[in-house]
DNA sequence: TCTGGGGTCCTAGGACCC
DNA sequence: TCTGGGGTCCTAGGACCC
């Protein structure tokens, strides 16, 4: 049996490059991709990045840069980068036996066992996906799941800041074929901040105790670390010395929680605004709850005020239990209705609202036992389910909110609840034909 | 004026039980 | 004065991830 070995493969600067690869002109332009709402920065090119923008910089607080220095920003496209996503993760999974998809933009392959030169192998699959989907990637390779994710960091710093790691680590990383001194000079100049598990509170923490490189960490007792801070801590300690302590999650079990919260473009104060705005995320929810072919047995709603904003602050969450557990549509919104007339407040500048099922279970697990004076489902509720399943195949095809239920307490026209009038760029559903699959 | 939207896991402490 | 101890479940909150 060989020692385990993991590659971390990921796309640069992803949504900013799905943009690219859509309007090459923008190719060398520092450019970043903003949030719902135009809110914040979520992505930024090499550029961007070089003017000195933040990931998560207020609009705002940025904004003059695109007068001074040629930024260009866009409106998220998620739909568009979700479809990229899923064709690179195909092609990435050829990379090894198997993959498992970290998030839109990662994903780590099992390599163990896969002999020959593997920077080599590694090149070539950069290229493949340069070349069919537009896509910059760099690969990490390393015996854990966290030196893979941190030799993905040197590939990146290798290659986007010239003279922080030696050149040869520049795109492909493979920490498994560097000697131990040239090793430790690599964790040596890498602040321990960088290391996957390790966020800004513990990173202080750390510092406070002179630990700051990932030697440092690395070079740690994992008792000591247990004992101070947690169990998760220590694994990651463990991981840096190279025990494989995280599993790979090839099959990601179903999600324990499903959401969809927004926040507003401006304050909202009518408790009518809020209830549009609850019904879509609550619509939404039943959408993915079926998707994943499960049932909420509570609902949580809440509202807020937002705490940036000078003001009377309000926070404030409702759970509604689902008897039996559903994913209906008109369940789950009413439910939510119920939950925001009792938390709602007048007065209050409300600049976010949620949705989010909890406590689910399998949809085919049937309705469980019953409260004594539930009907138990019968007929009607398969009607539904199947209405359900046709709105779900209508929305899909063509974009979603095509269909919805209407709400039946208010008798005048329900105004399309929607996020802000204006967007930086219209939205777009993708239609993969006209895509190339190459670029020439 | 203007600050994303999802998720996961761990821990401490309270409730409850025998 | 002195007032058990251990196990389990649940929840809230903290920390992290992209």
């Amino acid at each position: 049996m060989s020692a385990s070995r993991y590659a971390l493969v990921d796309g640069n600067n992803f949504y900013a490059s799905c943009e690219r690869v859509f309007r090459p002109s923008l190719e060398q332009q520092p450019l970043i991709v903003l949030s719902n709402n135009d809110g914040c920065a979520i992505a930024r090119s090499n550029e961007a990045k070089e003017l000195g923008i933040k990931m998560g910089a207020p609009w705002h607080t940025i904004k003059h840069l695109e007068r001074e220095a040629g930024l260009v920003a866009l409106s998220a496209n998620f739909t568009l980068y979700g479809d990229i996503s899923d064709r690179m993760m195909s092609l990435v999974s050829g990379f090894g036996h198997r993959q498992e998809i970290y998030s839109i933009d990662e994903s780590f392959v099992d390599l163990t066992g896969i002999r020959g030169d593997l920077v080599a192998r590694g090149q070539k699959l950069r290229q493949r996906v340069l070349q069919w989907l537009g896509i910059p990637i760099c690969i990490g390779i390393g015996p854990t799941k966290t030196l893979a994710k941190l030799a993905n960091h040197v590939a990146k710093d290798a290659e986007r800041k010239r003279g922080s790691y030696p050149a040869e680590h520049a795109q492909v990383c493979d920490l498994t074929a560097v000697p131990a001194p040239a090793l430790d000079a690599l964790l040596m100049v890498t602040p321990a901040r960088e290391v996957w598990g390790v966020g800004p509170r513990i990173s202080d923490q750390l510092h406070n105790l002179g630990v700051f490189t990932v030697k440092d960490l690395r070079d740690m007792n994992p008792a000591t670390v247990r004992s101070r801070w947690s169990v998760t801590l220590e694994r990651t300690v463990r991981e840096l010395q190279g025990v494989d302590c995280i599993d790979f999650d090839d099959a990601p079990a179903a999600k324990q929680e499903i959401a969809c919260t927004r926040s507003f473009g401006g304050s909202v104060l009518e408790m009518e605004e809020l209830a549009e705005a609850i019904s879509a995320f609550a619509a939404r929810v039943a959408e993915k709850l079926r998707l994943q072919g499960s049932h909420a047995g509570e609902l949580l709603t809440f509202i807020r005020t937002s705490p940036f904003r000078q003001g009377a602050q309000y926070s404030r969450s409702a759970i509604m239990p689902m008897i039996p557990s559903t994913a209906d549509t008109a369940l789950l919104t009413k439910a939510a209705l119920v939950s925001l007339r009792t938390i709602y407040r007048t007065g209050f500048k409300y600049a976010k609202a949620g949705v989010m099922a909890l406590s689910l279970s399998p949809a085919d697990q049937g309705q469980g036992e019953l409260p004594f004076g539930v009907t138990p489902a019968g007929a009607k509720s398969e009607l539904r389910a199947g209405l359900m399943a046709t709105m779900d195949r209508v929305n899909d095809r063509y974009g979603r909110g095509s269909l919805h239920i209407a709400r039946n307490e208010s008798a005048a026209p329900t105004r399309q609840w929607s996020m802000k009038q204006e967007r930086r760029t219209p939205h777009y559903t993708t239609d993969w034909q006209s895509i190339p699959l190459a670029r020439a």
